[in-house]
RNA sequence: GCCCCCAUAGCCCAACCGGCAGAGGCAGCCGACUUAAAAUCGGCACAGUCAGGGUUCGAAUCCCUGUGGGGGCACCA
């Protein structure tokens, strides 16, 4: 046998390897966080995790990626890495597979949370696998439906009537931030439609101003993206509350501005058509104008959502036969019902200030409506802008309030500050402040969920089911009927939904509604410090050591729905005084897309890369190396541009290096201080470098060091100072415990070859030495005009005064200032000096 | 309409507080090994940083304007 064949034959097989070492690991159980004793400081890194439809996909490759590399880091850098895994696995695919053909949801759920487990073994993130929770479990959603109970006591879990969102397809109601923009659903892709239904809500507009505001304490630790999506979505709009009185009413009518200056412009009102205001009015017309309402009502409601936003689209409206009184100047202005007016926000009513507002001015031109300029807007010649009937266009910009009594002559600030003062002096309104965030419709009329734990009686009262009687579990779904009708499922089950008040001996029925799966997602990093501990949804003492999550790892479609709500449920528990911070996840990570040809991966239009056949084909690390190496983790991926052959051929480079170190004779433990000087600087500026590049998520620059490294310690090994040198065993184990964040099972094997024990995961990083990392020779640049003219080797030591006089002293900088003068001298060791001049006099 | 992010070799991407535009990879080309090919190894070449203006001794980096791309919000008063 040739020497070439031999070495083929001991080459690095990554089946061979994988198989060596997942058996050892799952004997070690090296990941288990928080045994006793172990006083390491602590870490709490977290994945989104999986919901299980079907196996792992490529977006899962590439999340658990990124959140195994930066568990591992932590730990290498001498932390207890609490790093769990559960699965999310209540919701609507399951029920809808279900129904498709003919199975269990339960049953189609723990398949395939059981297949994704298996490709996770293989794949081997780091878990913490002590601690998996299925939020499908009872022991699970039992914590669900108590918190539900915490929030009923405290008022923020609360029924009301109103126009939701009902998906036609899922026959379901959907919550707001499951709406996109388009007005389809988020799920089925159907255009939503309003429906007005009794639902049970969470009062997340208490605290919306705390959830706004806490954002500033993520800046710069959160994606900017997302601050800004949440600061949008809250979207927190601060004015004032203006009280109109309208003829023939009682009660004054509170409507919502941003711009109370503008208040003797107000030449008219409008009334969202389907609020109670608007049919009260209409009610008290004449039969004439009620018909005109009734029809006008009915035809806005026929609008989709769609229709609805469409800016374009022109104003429609009827007038309602009541007059409103302006509060400032008493002038007498007509109602409008509208429906570029929304009944759910603000007070469902406005103040109409044509003069400048678009919507308004587009509305009284229709109209014939008085349109009254109350503010001088000057354009940049500093003339007034055309009168806005002229024009068309309403003057939203800044002035000098006129035609508006006490605040002629104030600029558009001091005029709404002082408007606000009048309103108030005179009882006719305050500063006021509306948000663009609803509260978060929690239930659904669908299966696969978790049981509201309310019970209703005959006479319509309801009560809760008390703690002592949780979980109520979900009935079998044998004998229900799945299919999406627009009731509850949970209906049909009769011996399920009857109880009798051991009390009172009333009958009482179940809450036929379970909830919606946000609700589950909303705490579950809570559940991880307490996974199997059925007394309590979570203990406050391992809170208290664990929380909040230090890194969280996942994809920016849930920048608005899952953070908002965990947000939000965070600070709920905060004031229960269950745990003493307010915002769950410190830091965040959101991983781009994997695409192939620049579109997103589907089945339906054949551009997918599986997982699974990744994963069989070149194995974990060769597929997480080229996660890692692609670019930067927040960057969408394009399957067709990386190379998982080439970050094979890498890990296969690192490897023999490794082989190369065991066959020498070199044994681990002995100092490296009289190795190659060259090579271990190079080694030591690696060690120095990579944790702040890993803390700044640059996980493709650390694989780019690597791939250095490997390639400066072959030379070094093969026409430098050769394999049996201290300098390449350093070299080696320090790419080997830098690798392990990203191929695992390759350090693992590079790590046993250099004679140590496994495991490689649990191994500490190495120090830079800093005396290794100073260069006695350092390459000082002379520009002279902005260009460079000469490189100097010079002391690395060299002071300013010595590497000006070299600057000057060169040939080819004396030729480049030829008979120039000379203006200035920047010197600024050890890079450069820049010598500026101007032509002699 | 309002707000945010991005633009560097053929491609994916580096470049610290403003200081030599290149770390790494893919693709390409040349060479070694081989009967040959693959694999492996060695080497080579390639842009002046989207455009225009400004600040500066010096700009990929800071500022302004524009173009192109991506994203969020939107009849939200």
């Amino acid at each position: 046998m040739s020497e070439q064949q031999d070495r083929q034959a001991e080459g690095y097989d990554f089946r061979a390897i994988q198989d060596r070492w997942l058996p050892v690991w799952e004997d070690l159980r090296p990941f288990e966080a928080g045994k006793a004793g172990d006083d390491r400081p602590k870490k709490y890194v977290l994945d989104m995790f999986p919901y299980p439809s079907g196996d792992l996909h490529m977006g899962h490759a590439e999340a658990f990626c990124f959140g195994d590399i930066l568990a591992r880091y932590w730990r290498g850098r001498g932390y207890d890495v609490l790093h769990p895994i559960g699965w999310d696995s209540f919701g609507l695919p399951a029920e809808n597979a279900a129904i498709k053909r003919g199975v269990d949801p339960r049953e189609w759920t723990y398949a395939n949370i059981e297949q994704q487990k298996a490709s996770f073994r293989v794949y081997a993130p780091s878990f913490d696998w002590s601690r998996v929770l299925h939020t499908s479990d009872p022991e699970y959603y039992k914590w669900n439906q108590w918190i539900f109970l915490k929030m009923y006591e405290k008022g923020l879990a609360y029924r009301k009537a109103s126009w939701v969102n009902w998906d036609p397809v899922d026959q379901t109601v959907l919550a707001n931030e499951q709406v996109l923009a388009d007005g389809t659903s988020e799920r089925s892709g159907a255009v939503v439609v309003k429906k007005k239904l009794t639902q049970w809500y969470f009062r997340i507009t208490d605290y919306a101003d705390r959830l706004l505001d806490d954002l500033d304490q993520l800046e710069g630790k959160w994606p900017t993206k997302v601050l800004n999506m949440q600061r949008n979505w809250i979207g927190r709009s601060r004015g004032a509350e203006v009280e109109f009185e309208i003829e023939g009413r009682e009660q004054r009518v509170p409507v919502f501005t941003t711009r109370p200056d503008t208040l003797h412009g107000a030449t008219f009102m409008v009334v969202a058509p389907d609020s109670d205001l608007a049919a009260e009015l209409a009610a008290g017309a004449s039969p004439e104008v009620r018909m005109q309402f009734q029809a006008y009502l009915e035809q806005a409601q026929k609008q989709s959502e769609i229709d609805r936003q469409n800016a374009d689209r022109e104003k429609t409206g009827v007038f309602l036969d009541h007059f409103a009184v302006n509060p400032v100047n008493g002038e007498r202005i007509p109602v409008w019902a509208a429906d570029y007016v929304l009944a759910d926000y603000g007070h469902g009513a406005i103040m109409a200030v044509p003069a400048h507002d678009q919507r308004d001015l587009d509305f009284a031109l229709k109209f014939e409506l008085p349109v009254r300029v109350v503010l001088d807007v000057r354009g940049e010649d500093g003339e007034s802008l055309p009168d806005p009937v002229e024009s068309g266009v309403a003057l939203a910009g800044d002035g000098t309030l006129v035609n508006s009594a006490e605040l002629d002559g104030l600029s558009k600030a001091d005029a709404i500050a002082r408007a606000v003062e009048i309103l108030e002096e005179r009882g006719t309104g305050r500063a006021a402040t509306t948000y663009r965030l609803r509260d978060w419709l929690i239930s659904r009329q669908r299966y696969w969920g978790t049981p509201i734990p309310i019970l209703h009686a005959e006479d319509g009262s309801m009560q809760p089911v008390p703690e002592s009687a949780l979980p109520v579990v979900l009935p079998s779904s044998e004998g229900l009927d799945l299919k999406p009708k627009g009731t509850s499922p949970l209906g049909g089950a009769t011996e399920w939904a009857t109880v009798v008040d051991p009390e009172t001996g009333a009958t009482l029925t179940r809450d036929p509604d379970t909830m919606d799966t946000f609700v589950d997602s909303s705490w579950y990093y809570f559940r991880f410090l307490s996974a199997n501990d059925g007394t309590q949804a979570f203990d406050p003492a391992e809170a208290k050591k664990w929380a909040p999550v230090d890194q969280y790892v996942g994809g920016v479609e849930h920048a608005i729905l899952h953070l908002l709500y965990s947000r939000f449920i965070t600070k709920v528990m905060h004031d229960l005084g269950y745990i003493d911070f307010e915002e769950p996840f410190l830091d965040m990570l959101n991983q781009g897309m994997v695409l192939l040809d620049g579109a997103k991966m589907s089945k339906s239009k054949g551009n997918l890369v599986e997982f699974a056949s990744e994963l069989r084909d070149h194995g974990a690390d060769a597929l997480r190396v080229t996660l890692a190496f692609a670019g930067p983790p927040e960057d969408d991926i394009d399957w067709a541009d990386v190379s998982v052959q080439g970050s094979a051929k890498f890990l296969a480079r690192a490897w023999r290096l490794a082989d190369d170190v065991q066959g020498s004779g070199s044994a681990p433990g002995a100092s490296f201080a009289s190795g190659d000087a060259a090579l271990r600087r190079a080694t030591h500026r690696l060690l120095a470098d990579a944790p702040g590049l890993v803390e700044q998520y640059k996980f493709n620059v650390v694989v780019a060091r690597l791939m250095e490294q490997v390639n400066v310690t072959r030379k070094a090994v093969d026409s430098g100072c050769g394999a049996a040198d201290p300098a390449v065993r350093e070299s080696v184990e320090a790419i080997a415990v830098i690798l392990s964040l990203f191929a695992p099972y390759t350090a693992e094997d590079m790590w046993a070859k250099l004679g140590h024990e496994p495991t490689v995961a649990l191994v500490t990083w190495p120090e830079a030495d800093p005396a290794l990392l100073v260069e006695d020779e350092i390459t000082l640049v002379v520009q002279v005009d902005g260009k460079v003219r000469d490189r100097l080797t010079l002391p690395a030591s060299v002071s300013a005064e010595d590497a000006e006089a070299a600057a000057r002293a060169s040939a080819a900088v004396q030729r480049a200032v030829g008979d120039r003068a000379v203006v200035n001298v920047v010197v600024r060791v050890p890079k450069i000096v820049s010598i500026a001049t101007k032509p002699a006099a």
